[in-house]
DNA sequence: GATATTTAGTTCGGTGACAGAACGAACTAA
DNA sequence: TTAGTTCGTTCTGTCACCGAACTAAATATC
């Protein structure tokens, strides 16, 4: 029932299928109009594909003069896709249908023991996630697994990824892939925040953006001429590394990296205390500087400007046309109002610099952005070039087909 | 008789030249292995291309069992490029056939009164080397034209250009078209040289790779993914803007750029000065240092240490496997050596780190590249997604071929 | 209420890009 | 001379897709 349908029509079904995703429910002959086909090929392709269970009838077009038109739309149960944000202290699963819904979500500490453990650990969640919805087992097609590191899919390790023990010298794809049963795909979890960002936040229709995701560490994730840069070594982004703010020609700099020592959990830690004495939490310091202690405000202070000169460099570099800011510090408006502040004073061509409106939930998103676009490529052929995501739209549902 | 074949035969015909172009002299049978379409194909769109002039018969093979195969190369003079350089000082003006090869060359000091009159001493530098190759002027079919800015392909002006008069107010786009008589594309000169590189230099067969040009300014291009970064004004890459060297916040920074006052010519003299009270050519410094100086050894050992601080920086963002430096400053091997030297003590992984082979020439070799994807593109049909540059070989010309 | 107009969708008869089998042509090896 | 191999064509078939003609079903107009 939901095998791929064939092959030769790859192009053609394809943009079909987007047609159908993108345009709630819609008649053949708007499809035809939409993508150039013509009526009857693109009834052989509808009728093709509700064989194959991917779309149905919704029901028929009145109101305007001719006849009425029989509308199609996605079937959204025809298949489930896994998504993973997978980070330092906690895992969330999320299970969601073809119209990127989310159907059920589940989050929990994750596992210290990191390897296996955790991979039988999250692989366990999703399963019951999917048992708990009535999810059939054999609908999960794909998992999209964010990981706090730089993904080897040739290997099919995680470099990069301190927080997580083992996953540096055991191949974690393979084993999410016989713990899941289906197939799986690593992904940085900041770039998963960026496109899901990029999806259904503040980056919407933005074809240049920047992620930076600022907390115990930071990290970045860049989508340049709409398309997501990993690198040589999938390790774009890690910006912990700029020389930047602390001395980098300093051995502790080359070991935590410079930039990662002045803007993150620790840099602001320290700030304060060495201007007070006292070792206190982020959190705590923001109550403080709220409360008008001033330590703790030049501490937020001197970080924004360290998180401008941060952002400065990206746009030197990658001059994207937006820049949204997420994580546990970068969320905070503090910060934001901070950074935006300084930018204009070491940066002169203006940016846009926001917060990321998905909050913690953003990789998540991503996730599935990345989930749903691979699975339409392998299940009704490939897009045609730089057409950017085909996803479903973000916005209200099912709104009443507009005739043209 | 060079008209662009027909249209529905896209993608094949584009995979049928690609192996023609590559293969050097081949056989029909040896096509149809390499594109996986049948026999009979290839030689029905081997047919259509001969009668478009584009390919044309060289011989037969011989030596092995079987029969003699007819062997097809492409007809290098078929059409011809007008490559570019824009230089704030000079123009470089070259002719290159199908195969990539430049048939003539001029170079001219720059007209400075920009605007027009540039445009019109670019275009007459074009046509009578043209004409001096004797080249007919209807087989000029496009020109790519590199310059020191950001064009902008829409409005056709060229943004960021403070050493070229009046291109950031004119329609620059369109003026080179009229003057010209054929499409025109604009692009940055020193993407240009990325791409040059990665097409016949350095950086051959690698998917991410920035280039960086050093000289009265400093300047980058970033291939990512095998794609060229623009970003959402064409000003990725930019980098003298970066928040290193000076200070970002003085004011004198936001104006110059606090990265170029450090690294580029105007750094070095001023470094020179500072210690000795001499204001010498950058030049003269390099030979001083060369002759013990240590006034000048020190002012190029602190240049060396920021533009490796400069290479972190692109690695901590980009993460490129390679990355060549490039301009009369970032050429000299006292540089190179240096910077390779500073780089792992301020970023802690491994990065190759090269000089442009192609020195001067990088941007023309790069305009030649995007003007030959582009003329296939717009004659032979789009190229099948992420195949890269399907260019000529750059090596030995018409190797016989080695059957399988 | 009859007729014109408009739109949806099907049927039918193409066309063009391929594939694959069969076969002749042309060569080498023995 | 014969066997084996490779090249290239011819012939037949398949498949995606188009366009025109036609049917079906609605609204607009008189």
């Amino acid at each position: 029932m939901t095998d791929a349908p064939r092959i030769s029509r790859q192009f053609s079904q394809r943009s079909v299928m987007e047609a159908i995703v993108q345009g709630g429910p819609i008649s053949r002959a708007s499809i035809a109009k939409l993508t150039g086909l013509s009526k009857q090929t693109i009834s052989e392709i509808v009728r093709d594909l509700e064989d194959g269970g991917w779309v149905r009838e919704t029901g028929r077009t009145s109101g305007h003069v001719g006849r009425t038109a029989v509308t199609y739309e996605l079937v959204v149960d025809a298949a489930f896709i896994v998504a993973v944000d997978l980070g330092g202290t906690k895992v969330r699963v999320a299970v969601t249908d073809l119209a990127g819904q989310i159907v059920i979500e589940d989050t929990a500490p994750t596992d210290l023991r990191g390897g296996r453990p955790l991979v039988t650990q999250i692989a366990g969640m999703a399963l019951s996630a999917a048992e708990g919805a009535k999810v059939a087992r054999d609908k999960l097609r794909l998992a999209v697994v964010g990981v706090p590191g730089a993904p080897d899919n040739r290997t099919g390790r995680v470099l990069l990824a301190p927080n997580i023990r083992d996953f540096d010298t055991m191949d974690v794809l393979e084993a999410f892939r016989q713990a899941l049963g289906f197939d799986v795909v690593l992904e940085n979890d900041v770039n998963l925040a960026a496109l899901g960002e990029s999806w259904q936040g503040q980056g919407q229709g933005i074809d240049n953006l920047a992620y930076v995701a600022l907390g115990t560490g930071i990290g970045s994730g860049l989508i340049l001429g709409g398309n997501l840069v990993r690198g040589a070594a999938n390790a774009a982004g890690e910006m912990g590394f700029l020389p930047i703010g602390a001395n980098p020609f300093d051995p502790e700099s080359l070991r935590v990296g410079a930039y990662e020592r002045a803007v993150a959990t620790h840099g602001i830690i320290e700030r304060y205390e060495t201007t007070t004495g006292e070792n206190i939490s982020v959190p705590v310091i923001f109550e403080r500087a709220a409360a008008g202690d001033a330590a703790a405000v030049a501490a937020i202070d001197e970080t924004s400007r360290q998180v401008a000169c941060g952002i400065a460099a990206i746009c030197a570099i990658a001059n994207p046309q937006l820049v949204i800011l997420g994580g546990s510090i970068g969320l905070r408006p503090e910060i934001l109002e901070r950074a935006r502040h300084f930018l204009p004073q070491c940066f002169p061509y203006p940016v846009d610099v926001v917060s990321g409106e998905l909050g913690a939930r953003a990789a998540l998103v991503g996730a599935t952005a990345v989930g749903l676009s691979q699975l339409h490529n392998t299940l009704f052929g490939v897009a045609t070039p730089n057409a950017g995501l085909s996803l479903p739209p973000t916005g209200a549902e099912s709104s009443q087909e507009a005739a043209e």
